[in-house]
DNA sequence: CTATTTGCAAAGTCTTTGCATACCC
DNA sequence: GGGTATGCAAAGACTTTGCAAATAG
């Protein structure tokens, strides 16, 4: 029972082009450019960026950004909260998650006047990989 | 002795526009938008975005970004490492610091792969005043 | 003076929108 | 069948670039 039938239920339908896309997001977050290369002779551009809105408004997809000027889209699922590790010569993208970060979290909610909403978190550097070729 | 005087000491000229810009960063992060609008008269959009270049290759300035799609940039002064509390309604910007921030990358560096180079980390909420108004 | 900088206009990139056709249910 | 979704093309937002005129040093 994948979790795109549940779009069927707010009435909005399963069409092979959704289903592309929600399969490509499966193992590592993807910006739209990437998205419709890789499914090129199936998917308009427009069509790509509806989809992932319509995914993000149904919960199944959340954006992130790694501040580079494009939006990446990551897959919601059972994860923890997590952060992302970002190779700054390859791009691939690593989950990390932060021991106590509730305790953080909760300091600078002291600290600060702002009742805090949400936040985000994103490491840059270089994965094993990129680290022994460079 | 202003830090605009430095760009002299690499070729660059010190300009009217350029000195109004930095003028206006003195307060709070700006986007191009809100520069270019508090300076209509004087300075061309263009002009603007090569100025914050400029700056920004000099270590005047950096750039930060609340993942909204309009960059924003801030003045680089002798303050210390810091991150943002952003408000989700009116937009203002509160400086936060970590205490233990140190400690804390140390552990992310420990538990990942990565060679991690630097980190972004903002939060969003609801500035004081909009915490009463909303 | 003359090399840098500016303003203006054109072009680029990424994203959104309008509309007729295609397709899901 | 009827309304939703898609592809295509046009338009929008933001940013960059080319070039002649203006200007800092």
């Amino acid at each position: 029972m994948n979790k795109i039938y549940s779009l069927r239920n707010k009435g909005h339908r399963i069409t092979n082009q959704r289903e592309v896309i929600l399969q490509n997001l499966k193992h590592t977050p993807q910006t739209v450019e990437t998205i419709h290369k890789s499914l090129k002779e199936k998917v308009d551009l427009a069509s790509v960026y509806r989809t992932l809105d319509l995914f993000v408004k149904n919960n199944m997809v959340r954006e992130i950004d790694f501040g580079d000027g494009k939006k990446r889209f990551e897959l919601i699922s059972q994860e923890k909260h997590h952060h992302h590790a970002v190779c700054n010569n390859c791009g691939i993208v690593e989950d990390i998650t932060i021991s106590n970060e509730e305790k953080i979290l909760q300091l600078v909610d002291q600290q600060s006047n702002f009742q805090i909403q949400n936040h985000s978190l994103e490491f840059f550097g270089l994965c094993t990989n990129c680290q022994s070729t460079i």
